[in-house]
RNA sequence: GGAGCGGUGGCAGAGCGGACGAAUGCACCGGUCUUGAAAACCGGCGACCGAAAGGUUCGAGGGUUCGAAUCCCUCCCGCUCCGCCA
């Protein structure tokens, strides 16, 4: 959510700032048009209530004094002015939840360095490591939805059966491996994040201050008795820990690492990228997240993505980083990296972490504060990032480390979580 | 799910129709004193909207009233007991 008191002040700059992510300006104009109307209702509104009080504080003089006559006919009129002022204070009522609908619809505002651009093409890569096109051999480029059921470590035939497509279901060293993968991601951040066990369930109110409601209803899971909603990421919980509080500045930055099952419905992407585990409506992942100073925040975003990129690397795949450009980036999104990792047998760099910075967008919808030192309140930065999602990085590993007299073999660094066994499969 | 009790400022906790944005204590921030600190004493101290005047805010939303933290209704949450249960 934008600050209205900047829309209010320059409109023109929010204009400018969303045309660069593609969007228009109707929507900011309405609002301005409408927090005037608000303002002015509001403004009478609180003369009548004024009035009230000191009227009613009459009433209760007279009555004191034994003039019932004269507190009857300052009742009258104070009665009077009250229908009036209920009249207003609904109508401002009203043209205040339109005006929230509308913020709450009016994505972020790109930071000034990032790079602009239509879509997901125009995303530069800023790097890419330990890859080399020729290096793979012919037993590396078995995709892992083949190798999968060769050696029954994947079994999304009967997934489907038991939940329906996009479902997968990984057996033997490929459960071991996606259990390693999430303990793996977990141990490489608890220098410097507090682990936490969140709900996987959570209200409307949550998942609307992370920005997946109201506008995204549709990829979300909800249930049918309850006003609850499935997590698609642990981003939904974590941001919502000091919801509603003013949280001291001594303790910024706060961090937190969680390792969840995240719930997608992927409406409208049937069908595409959803062979094996590339896409599906239920896997694990582990994220970090942190409240922040705005000061504290560009650091803690390029902190963020030095940790993934070296988490992938010290798993011995190839991985690339991207910059997100403003005609792709996600509706809270302020600045954002995507890390994509090489999976030789798919061929294809499949995303694997999106680290984001999302200014003080989500701390207002969440409204989430602290106190600066310089008087007042103001809104948290908040950043979130997934550390390790664990199909896709499972699918380079299966393939990368797939051998040619068969067998895959367990990454070093996941070796301490396999239980002695060397070997996936 | 049933019964009873309860939700008030950062925390604890009074108030239960009329000057209540709310006593008191703790915490916190200034000051005096002190070499410094503690103690003591003095003063300050919620948040939100608004340029200001002013308004809002005692779990949320409705209602009664000239006037609601206080009365009524609905909902939410917590605690205790019962039921069910990994």
């Amino acid at each position: 959510m934008l600050d209205i008191r900047r829309i209010r002040t320059e409109p023109e700059v929010v204009k400018a700032a969303l045309a660069r992510r593609g969007v228009g300006a109707a929507e900011v104009d309405h609002v301005v048009e409408l927090d005037a109307r608000q303002r002015a209702l509001a403004s009478e509104r609180d003369d009548l209530r004024n009035r009230i009080k000191s009227l009613s504080k009459r009433v209760g003089a007279l009555h004191k004094d034994g003039n019932a006559d004269e507190a009857g006919a300052v009742q009258a009129e104070s009665r009077a002015l009250g229908e009036r002022e209920h009249e207003l204070a609904e109508e401002a009522g009203a043209i205040g939840a339109s005006i929230r609908d509308l913020l709450l619809s009016i994505p972020n505002l790109p930071h000034p360095d990032a790079p602009d651009g239509a879509g997901d093409a125009d995303n530069p890569v800023l790097r890419v490591v330990g890859f080399d096109p020729d290096g793979y051999e012919a037993h590396q480029r078995i995709p892992h939805w083949e190798l999968g059921p060769t050696y029954g470590i994947l079994d999304n035939e009967r997934a489907v059966k038991i939940s329906g497509a996009m479902f997968t279901m990984q057996r033997k060293g490929g459960a071991t491996l996606a259990r390693a993968l999430v303990q793996y991601g977990l141990d490489r951040n608890a220098d410097q994040y507090e682990e936490v066990r969140p709900p996987s369930l959570v209200s409307t109110e949550t998942l609307t201050a992370t920005g997946q409601l109201p506008k995204f209803a549709d990829d979300a899971y909800s249930m049918a008795h309850d006003d609850l909603w499935a997590i698609p990421t642990a981003e939904v919980p974590l941001t919502s820990i000091h919801r509603d509080e003013i949280v001291d500045i001594a303790e910024l930055p706060m961090k937190f690492m969680a390792a969840s099952s995240c719930f997608r419905r992927e409406a409208g992407s049937a069908g595409r990228d959803t062979r094996g585990m590339l896409r599906t409506h239920e896997f694990d992942k582990v994220e970090v997240f942190a409240y922040a100073t705005p000061e504290q925040a560009p650091d803690l975003l390029q902190d963020m993505v030095a940790r993934t990129e070296a988490t992938i690397g010290a798993l011995g795949l190839a991985y690339r980083t991207l910059e997100i450009c403003t005609g792709d980036m996600g509706q809270s999104h302020h600045r954002s990296f995507d890390v994509e990792v090489y999976a030789p047998g798919t061929d294809q760099w499949l995303e694997v972490s999106s680290i984001s910075w999302f200014a003080d967008y989500q701390a207002r919808r969440g409204n989430i504060r602290y106190r600066p030192g310089t008087g007042g309140t103001a809104m948290v930065h908040t950043l979130n990032g997934s550390a390790l999602a664990v199909p896709r990085v499972w699918a380079a590993l299966v393939e990368t480390y797939h051998r040619a007299d068969g067998g895959i073999d367990v990454p070093e660094v996941l070796l301490p979580y396999f239980r002695g066994q060397t070997r996936i499969a």
